[in-house]
DNA sequence: CTGAAAGCGCTAACAG
DNA sequence: CTGTTAGCGCTTTCAG
């Protein structure tokens, strides 16, 4: 690997003079800074970011935490959408993205070791445990960090207007003569608590009574292909002329279960999802939901995190953005 | 941030001495490696991994080239799949991952320079356009790497059983009765020939004449729906009662266009994809596909990389893996 | 405009 | 068993 000393060499300079040139600072006369760049070129010098990280005390990379198992991560296409814009965004800004898996045992499982280690810029928790013990620390520390649907106010956090999204689409049900409505809540985390809360203010406006039968608890959409929501939903008491899923995932993965059950779906009982993912456009009857928008909530974090690494003032605390209602096919209008 | 030398004055030793106890290495009485280590624990002292790479010269770290746009990278649960299994592998041996993207403007899309200046130690092809200047450039680099459904024999890569796949499939619609099959073929890389082949494979073991005017051809799926592959297979002259689609994605996209057509998949017109991504048996009728084993792709690779970064032998060219005929219920037995 | 020199934090002989 | 020392490749004052 050649260096900047052979290149310095050939050019009968030092290599300081070299390093000048690379970094466009200092004063090289144009002829200097001519033939640097040539050897350079012809040697075929590339710099050794490692060094660079050494000296400048940053590494120019940041990481992005990932909790990956069947179903989750990058399996899952809101995430892989997030990913991508964030990805797309810190690239423009020269920042390499290192995958760091909730699963990983690298550092014991010690994210915070694990990215101090790496002298990592920044972090994006774009998909992770809350809960745990590991997750906790990494944002207790003070590695500029931005999380999406964190519980923790503590730092900028990101997340979509579940309430209102989740208000929306219970609104549009009702616009549609529903009144017997079953919402199956995802898994046990504060977004699952604003969708509750949205779902329950829509009822309220429209004065129909909120009824504890109504509110099915299960979790987000697992390998065991959400069946397990049905289940539930086939098994309470109630009668129901509409259902809401946690997310679109478990919503298609249904449509087989509730035609065993003998519905059909946009015909004799209405269905809704959450994210907007694409694949509940190729579904048939396509799938009513609420889209996430993946393009501004990865922009976002990285716009977020940038700044922070910048040492720019970004508020700690959640950011939420806009939904879409989609209207597909899965919802019948009755009554 | 602390360092083996504070840690070290602590101890009242020298910094070799904390940097053996760290590594391992050298012989370092029990008492010492014990002080050392509380001390350290204590000051909360992480290593710095980029002064360990510089001067051991190796980065521990291995790029994945991704190529990512609307529909492919990690959207695609195949290539999601298999980048989690690879992960994984990487993981136990203390790699870290960063992820390559082939749009990257970073180094002016030259990878092979981008990996150099990172210094990886080795680089896994996953999803790229081969054809590329930049790719060939990378793979034609002296970095150790390994490729998936790779068109150069001089680099070691891994790709399904593409012809055996497509062959059993084929001969699975035959079983069933159909004469008249229709090939969807996807993107013209050296895979699709391999398909294509397998399909006029079984055609002839049975003594079925091949038809030009049934081998149609398009691209994989991307996000227009993949409904350009149902035009083309209404507007073919030939008549049928089979169609291969390219993909499971194109294939369940597909559902939609050829009911609007007036057919139901699974009863007048049998339907196969090809993946097995786990959305083939969400669709209804559940797709009948062939399933590539990313399990096996995923750590099959990483192997080979770490083989080929410990400087073992790895055979060049491609090392192809059995696949699984899915029986879902998109073919109609017919005849 | 250019160069000398002092590190960044760690490892790996080599001595002791 | 422990310490000394010489870098790894690059950046950055500070002189000249």
């Amino acid at each position: 690997m050649i260096t900047i000393y052979d290149i310095a060499k050939e050019c009968g300079c030092s290599s300081a003079t070299v390093s000048k040139v690379f970094n466009q600072t200092g004063n090289i006369s144009e002829k200097k800074r001519r033939e640097v760049l040539e050897t350079a070129q012809r040697l075929g010098y590339v710099p050794n970011v490692a060094a660079r990280s050494l000296v400048r005390q940053r590494s120019n990379m940041v990481g992005v935490l990932l909790y990956v198992d069947e179903s989750l991560g990058l399996r899952h296409g809101l995430f892989a959408e997030i990913l991508n814009r964030f990805r797309a965004e810190l690239e423009k800004n020269n920042y390499e993205i290192v995958l760091i898996s909730e699963k990983g045992e690298t550092w014991g499982g010690r994210f915070l070791d694990h990215c101090r280690a790496l002298r990592l810029d920044g972090v994006f928790c774009l998909c992770c445990k809350y809960e745990s013990e590991a997750v906790r620390e990494l944002i207790g520390g003070n590695i500029p960090l931005v999380a999406f649907e964190s519980p923790y106010e503590e730092k900028p956090s990101i997340e979509s207007k579940n309430f209102e999204g989740a208000r929306r689409l219970t609104e549009y049900l009702i616009e549609n003569g529903h009144r017997e409505i079953t919402f199956i809540a995802g898994t046990d985390i504060p977004i699952t608590h604003d969708r509750i809360a949205g779902y329950k203010a829509a009822l309220k406006e429209h004065h129909i009574p909120f009824e504890e039968e109504r509110l099915l608890h299960t979790s987000f959409f697992s390998n065991d292909r959400g069946s397990r929501a049905t289940e539930l939903l086939l098994s309470s008491p109630k009668p129901f002329t509409a259902v809401m899923y946690p997310d679109d995932y478990t919503a298609i993965s249904a449509y087989r279960d509730l035609k065993a059950a003998g519905y059909r779906v946009g015909e004799n009982i209405s269905v809704t999802g959450f994210d907007g993912v694409n694949f509940g456009e190729m579904a048939m009857p396509k799938l009513t939901t609420i889209r996430q928008d993946a393009v501004r909530i990865g922009e976002g974090a990285a716009r977020m995190l940038l700044d922070l690494i910048d040492g720019k003032e970004v508020p700690c605390g959640k950011t939420r953005l806009e939904t879409e209602l989609v209207i597909g096919e899965s919802v019948k209008k009755i009554g």
